[in-house]
DNA sequence: ATAGGTTTTGTCAAGCTTTTGTACAT
DNA sequence: ATGTACAAAAGCTTGACAAAACCTAT
């Protein structure tokens, strides 16, 4: 066992439990995480104890990473072992953090080409629905929170919308060509102001092989039903994020439920944020993440 | 009694609830005619359980034409295994009213599917200027007053609007890929509802070869300028239908006009009806027609 | 039973439970998929728990398309095993080399409706450009190719060229109507037997807008000089493919170029193989590329 | 069309092991 | 600080069950 060679430069070194309180993990468990899988091996004072630089800080951030990921503790370590092929290459396998900052940046300063090149290459490489989990909804819901803030930001808003909409309609209407599936209709709620979460909705689904007829405008609910009868739908997806006054909907979106012949399944953050309304209610609530909410939705339309 | 050869290459194979759904035939049915006339012969599982192929279900298919056409089921078989005449009948060259008329209706039934066939053949025949202004112009005309007659019509519309955004998107943007031509924004007016206009303003746009940035979603006018200038654009078209409540849009566009650094152009009904109150300012206006709004756009653009 | 060769590369792993949340299949049901059916085999630890890779959870997802088009799980697996098949890879958005693919099967067999399909869809998507360079160019050459190995195959060549012929005629003739460009003759040079490269040729010039007067019959060289009078062409423009006893034309056309008061261009595979020919002569080369060969056009006619 | 028996397939349960964060004694 | 211990959560396997879907024959 060798310890790192004790750097006499001004680097700053940090006790367990300032890393503990920077990092947010417990120190037991950062010990036990080096014991255990030797994750972080920071100096030591001649007494034994240790000693963190920022690299090793750095280290335990890029360990939470993974975690969060879904990545076991166990496997960690053989992730962090291969940097230099993982970190060096900017569009790197796997980083979705880096990744959704770049997408963020690029509808920021409304770089198209940019836009398009992230989204090509992510739904190049990886499944659809680990895209839209790991990418597509994060960026989006940090870029709402931002945009909730400033005003002037409606451009880059549209800008973004009408760039999802072509894409994702594109796919859409290549993989219903080719499905025989059971019909949806998804759409936004009415006091969605953006489609994004409609969109998102629509490419998992379609992804998952449903056949999708997708309705990105304002469409009041009263228009439901009919647009299920004609369509043939076999259930009503609806998709939003933010709801400011849900009164409307709250009221009527039950009423539609019991209405519909085929089930009205909500889903996306507005599914979270107004979860109690819809308790005892025929409306089914399919969660806050989109590929989850597709996983459920299985059971509710292929098994009704 | 010889079943088919189980094919060891990947063709899908469905169960008999599968065909049943797809052709509308009850399950039921389907094995009695097996039994009794041999009408379709499927793949069997190990166990016994039918697989029908891709062929199988086409040929349903076809003895369901033969039974429309009165033929009875004992007599089906004889005619099936006799070699088709092709029936295709070739779709009309150059009858606008009637593709008018059929387009029109497609949308008002949500048949989707007509509709997009109407939308491939048009654009698969002619050119899209022609198309343009010999179909979907006075099509979307004709639409726009019909709807603005009964209330409950939101859902063809947005509809229609989905659609289109997505066709035209798809063209748009591959358009772009191989065009280093000057780039325009093309978008709708603030008060416009539907976006049809401007989509029909961005393809024929990107027909003559511009580079078009659409922006298809309600964009407050002072944002346009920091749009122009982002996306680099040589001009501004904003195309719109109907204008009900144009005070803001008559005061403010002017303004628009003379502040941007580029030209700002107006195409679309709105072009026409609202010319009057546009006279002596910098607002171009290019007409009605979509098709000569282009041409009028060379040179203004390209002289400029 | 054989495990997968655990790979050192720095590919994250997930488990069983990450998997379940991303595809929405509950993790009882994916072990009972392994169990019965061998669906996924994903590594495993020392100690026996499952690790997937990104590969596996594609492999989940695209068993949750065949299920929802109805296939029984039971079935699943050799449609897994097969992934060239034609269907197992819808087509997908800008894939042109599966749409190829698709094409050329369908005039192999015959199948005049997928033929028109293939035909819409691509012109209704792309523009036309695009579809001549990614999609009409490659696949004509495929069948040439493939033609000039059997014999029997005349039957294929006449349906195509028929088919071709109607559609970018009407195109063409439309698209005349409308234009008041220069005028072009497009035709094939004598010894080309087929007038595939006329056609396209005719197409990609009328798409870029000029007046387009297509001869789609074989002429003898020496009527062209009448031709280009009588119609008040800016140019001819000739396309083929392969030209085996060049002898003729080899002589005959430079002086066609002399004698012609326009110029005389040469496009398609042709204008690639017989380009030392033309070396030193009036002949302008265009090259094979038909789009890049409209681009070069119009250097010539519009500069000239 | 119904009846009666079989197959398919998602889910549950029991019993045991592994993983992993935290607690406690040294 | 270290190492052991512990407990909750998550996994694994085998076996079984039940609803839905199928089959044949009447």
């Amino acid at each position: 066992m060798t310890y790192k060679v004790l750097d006499s430069s001004a680097a700053p070194l940090y006790p367990i439990r300032e890393v503990s309180r920077l990092t947010g993990v417990n120190s037991v468990t950062l010990r036990a995480w080096e014991r255990r899988y030797g994750l972080i091996r920071p100096q030591r004072t001649p007494k034994g104890h240790r000693l963190y630089a920022r690299d090793d800080i750095e280290r335990v951030e890029r360990i939470l990473q993974w975690l969060n990921r879904g990545v076991p503790v166990s496997q960690v370590r053989e992730l962090l072992d291969q940097p230099q092929a993982a970190e060096t290459s900017p569009p790197q396998v796997g980083d979705w953090d880096s990744q959704r900052q770049h997408l963020v940046h690029a509808v920021d300063s409304l770089d198209m080409g940019r836009l398009e090149a992230l989204f090509n290459q992510s739904l190049a490489l990886y499944p659809v629905s680990l895209c839209i989990a790991e990418l597509w909804q994060p960026a989006i819901e940090q870029l709402e929170e931002r945009w909730s803030d400033q005003f002037g930001a409606t451009l880059q808003r549209r800008l973004l919308e009408t760039f999802l909409r072509t894409r994702i309609g594109t796919r859409i209407y290549h993989a219903n060509q080719s499905s025989n599936a059971r019909e949806l209709v998804v759409a936004r709620l009415p006091e969605d102001s953006s489609g994004f979460w409609a969109l998102l909705m629509g490419l998992a689904a379609s992804a998952a092989g449903y056949r999708v007829q997708l309705i990105d405008g304002e469409l009041p609910l009263g228009e439901f039903p009919m647009a299920i009868d004609c369509l043939g739908a076999k259930a009503l997806l609806l998709a939003s994020g933010q709801a400011e006054r849900g009164e409307v909907v709250r009221r009527q979106l039950p009423r539609l439920a019991e209405q519909a012949e085929v089930p009205v399944c909500l889903a996306g953050p507005i599914a979270r944020i107004r979860a109690g309304d819809f308790e005892n209610t025929s409306v089914v609530l399919l969660g806050e993440d989109l590929g989850q909410a597709v996983g459920r939705l299985r059971s509710i339309v292929d098994g009704g």
